[in-house]
DNA sequence: GTTCTAGAAC
DNA sequence: GTTCTAGAAC
């Protein structure tokens, strides 16, 4: 566990609380003072245990996302008045997945690892995100150490989604997303959902934008990380085009026609 | 006049 | 990421 985590130290609040009270019962204080000093410290381990155990409820999140818990129970914001919200402040809407990977009654699947999710927006007739347990926050924070993780992530989507009435999926990752929380997307390839609106949308799936998840593992087998990928933003202003017969095409509610007709699953 | 897109949201 | 809507494009 993470030596500086609330988690952590709320333990170490708590064994030391118990030493207080043995220390207490030694010492020559009148039998009043020794009720009320130990009821007050019963009722601090009351509250530190009931703490420790709504965390629990988290299962494997680390200690990182466990803190961001904290910080959202207790409301704390980083950001000054006036300000706007700083991005990584809990409660933010790029901090959203973290929310959706604890209500276990989202999970379509979990293991000891990972959790899928349906999407909330989803893009496609069949729509998931694969999150990892472990926290990682995003694209950056990988190493050739997660390959079997990465592996796994995509090898579980792959089984979850062998028996959906649409065969053709994609499995990847976008080149800068924005919600926090690494998270594998795992979507159809009909693009046929009322979700799905803006040209930033389409091309954030259709074009090179979409890292298929082989490419992402290949890429830390080679390099040990994660290629910067900061220059992919332009490519979600590029004109449309349909990702089956490659034209280009006018504007959404054209294109949203062209594919019912122009995807074919076979 | 209607459809569609792009940018602000404290 | 989404929602909402002003104004561009048709
Ligand atoms: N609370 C949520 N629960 C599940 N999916 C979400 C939630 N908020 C956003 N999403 C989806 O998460 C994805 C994030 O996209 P990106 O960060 O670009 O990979 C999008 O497909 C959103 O529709």
């Amino acid at each position: 566990m993470d030596r500086e985590s609330p988690c952590r130290s709320q333990i170490y609040s708590c064994k030391s609380a118990v030493h207080c009270l043995k220390w207490y019962s030694k010492k020559t204080l009148s039998n009043t003072h020794k009720i009320t000093h130990s009821l007050a410290l019963l009722l601090q381990i009351t509250a530190v245990t009931t703490a420790i155990s709504r965390i629990r409820l988290l299962g494997a999140i680390s200690a990182n996302s466990r803190r961001n818990f904290l910080m959202s129970k207790h409301k704390i914001v980083d950001s000054g008045k006036g300000e706007p919200q700083s991005k990584k402040t809990a409660g933010h809407w790029s901090q959203g997945l973290y929310a959706a990977v604890s209500d276990e009654s989202l999970h379509v699947y979990s293991d000891d690892d990972l959790v899928i999710i349906k999407d909330k927006y989803p893009k496609a007739k069949y729509h998931y995100l694969v999150l990892p347990k472990v926290k990682i926050a995003n694209l950056k924070a990988l190493d050739k150490s997660h390959i079997p993780l990465l592996t796994k992530m995509y090898d579980r989507a792959a089984d979850l989604t062998k028996d959906c009435s649409v065969k053709k999926f994609r499995y990847g990752y976008h080149a800068i997303p924005s919600m926090g929380l690494l998270h594998l997307h795992a979507i159809s390839q009909d693009f046929n959902s009322p979700s799905l609106k803006t040209k930033k949308h389409w091309n954030s799936f259709t074009t090179d934008y979409f890292v298929d998840s082989h490419k992402l593992i290949e890429m830390l087998k080679s390099h040990g990380k994660v290629n910067d990928m900061s220059h992919h933003s332009k490519l979600l202003s590029e004109d449309l085009r349909c990702h089956v017969c490659k034209t280009t095409i006018k504007n959404m509610p054209t294109l949203k026609t062209h594919i019912q007709t122009c995807f074919k699953d076979s």
